[in-house]
Parts: structure tokens; sequence; C-alpha cells
DNA sequence: AAATGATATCTGCCTAAGCAGTAATTGCAC
DNA sequence: GTGCAATTACTGCTTAGGCAGATATCATTT
């Protein structure tokens, strides 16, 4: 049985974890958008470009899990990278079901050029923090993400899990 | 100046708070959505009637700002809530252009049913932290939200203010 | 009090995300 | 090896969110 952090006649809903995570995705995104719309870039776009650079190769079955975005949308944003000349589709040689993305030398340029706008959005959001502070914000998200992700992965495997922890 | 919590030269997007919020927002919803769709409920639905519970009497106005989401589609939401007759909206009586929202008894029902439900899925999450843990991290995120509210406000006023920190 | 500007809600339009179904390929059981 | 299930990427359809304008009301200035 997992932890009673929350309890029915003590819960408010804004000053729980689940809200504050939305509240501050939401506000994250409003920091960022707009620096990168005016560069004529989209979030999703951004997100995939940098996912590129970090992991060399990828295919879209990765960034559809790492971001738990939509596997449909994503072939979309993909086309749109691809017509304007930032990364390239290969089949892949290992196995034809997948596509290997790499970023062309003009979407390498790109993304480069982008990193320190982000970097100063970012920065900005921490003004406040000290590095002790963000390393332990780092370390509970990650936590938290790790426990999510497993426990899901577990739950879709195995229906019964969903009430497995009540 | 802001710290420089992050640098170009060793950013690796996958260790940084706004990845990691990003997906924790993304998780946090698998991990909700579908308890909450099985009772007929969407995520915004849920979202409003909470705020309700907890505010007794809001408008539309409150729940945008607290919650980020678009005027337009929060009116559609609120219809919704209110052809179910779980919400009723009011003109303000103090000001006019303001619509105050109220629960229904059956919409207070309907809430409060919910309640147990989401708050398992929030303790299923967060299994793995203790209370400290939980703590601190309920402060960090807080921090994070205040700190972004009121930069990216004075930046709506104050144009120069989105290169202020360069 | 008239005029101007700001605020709160709502409406229509457009884009993007979510969902289901398809085709191609692979892995596995037998 | 054949058959069957699983995986990967994509396509069409539906739905919800984002954006720009319209309307009604209020606040402020003169």
């Amino acid at each position: 049985m997992s932890k009673q952090h929350y309890k029915a006649a003590t819960y408010k809903a804004r000053t729980s974890i689940g809200y504050l995570v939305k509240r501050s995705h939401a506000l994250m995104l409003d920091n960022l958008e707009p620096a990168l719309s005016e560069r004529g870039f989209t979030f999703m776009q951004w997100v995939i470009l940098i996912y590129l650079r970090d992991g060399i190769a990828v295919n879209p079955r990765d960034i559809c899990a790492e971001f738990r975005h939509d596997s449909g949308a994503l072939t979309r944003v993909i086309d749109q990278l691809a017509e304007r000349g930032w990364l390239e589709r290969n089949r892949g040689i290992a196995d034809r079901r997948k596509v290997d993305l790499h970023l062309t030398p003009a979407g390498r340029k790109a993304v480069e050029s982008l990193i320190p706008t982000v970097l100063d959005k970012l920065n900005f959001a921490l003004a406040d923090f000290s590095s002790t502070e963000v390393r332990e914000f780092t370390r509970l998200l990650t936590k938290l993400n790790h426990a999510l992700q497993q426990r899901l992965e577990g739950a879709a495997t195995s229906p019964a899990a969903s009430t497995e922890h009540v």
C-alpha cells in the first residue's frame, strides 16, 4: 500500500503536486514559447531538434516515448522539419519498420543557435534558486518521472495493477 | 543578472528542469486521465469542479489565470458542465461583466465522489517519496511558479523586460 | 456626464493534438 | 518454414486548444 500523503479531509487542489506540476509546465511554456516563435519555431519542433542533437540519431518511436507525444501528430511535425531541410529520414537498416532521423548541417546550425535563447529562459526561471535547490529539484522531478514511468508501464501490461495500490 | 545554472557547453535537454517538468506533467496526466474518463469526466472538467469546491464561488477569469487556460476554450468547458447540471452561471451582482460560478448540489456530490480517486492516483505517484521529500518538492514547485508568475507579469507590462536579464 | 480605455465573457475560425485504423515489417511459437 | 501476434510509421477523422475579434460593462479622466 502506498503512503497516504494526501487525505480527503485536508485536500486542497492548489497545494497538491499534481496542480503545481501542471501550473509549472504552463508557466515554463509561456516563458519559452514567445522566444522560439520569434525565431520561427514551435515548441515541439524545438523539442525534436534538441533531442536529435543530444541523441545523435533516433526514431520517431523514441521521441514519442520520451516526450509522450502522439505518434500521428509527431509524423506531421517531422514532415515540417524535413520540408525545411533541418532533418532527414532514412529507413532503418537493421529494422526496416523504423525510420532513422538525423540532423542536416543546416538543422544542427539552427538548433545550436537556439540553445542560448533557451538556456537564457531556463536560467531566468531559476534565477532565485541556489545550486543546491536546482540539484534537489532535478532529483525530485527525475524520481517522480522514473516512478510513474515504471508504474504506468506495469499497469499497461496487467490491467489489475490499476487497483492494486488501493 | 540571473545565475547561470545551465551553460551551453554542458547542456543536455534531458537533465534540464524544463524537460523534466514537461515530462512530469505528461506522466501525471497519463496517470490520472483514464480514471477520470471511466467516470465520464475530462481532466479540465475535473479541474474546474475541484477549483469551485475549494474556492466556493469564482469567475471564469480566475480559472483562466490560475490554470493558464484559454478563455474561449474555458467558456465551452463551462457550457458542458452547466448542461449536465453540475454548476450554474449567474451574472455578477457587484460587477455585471463577471459571471459567478457555483456548484449545484449534484455538482458538489460529483466532485466529492471523484476526490478519493484523484488522491489515490496522487499517492500512487508519490509512493516512493518520504513526507520530507513531498514537502520539499511542494516548496520548490511553488517557488518556481511564484517566480515565473511575477516575472511573466512584469514582462507583459514592460516589453524591455524580456531582454533585461540577458 | 461624455469619452476613452480597460476588463470579462463569449463566438467563429484555424491549427494541432488525440484516436482509430492501415500497411509493412519483424519476432516468436509451433 | 508458416502462421500469428507485436511493432513502427503513417493517414483520415474528430475534438479541443489558441487566437482574433465582438459585445457588454466598468473605471478613469477631463
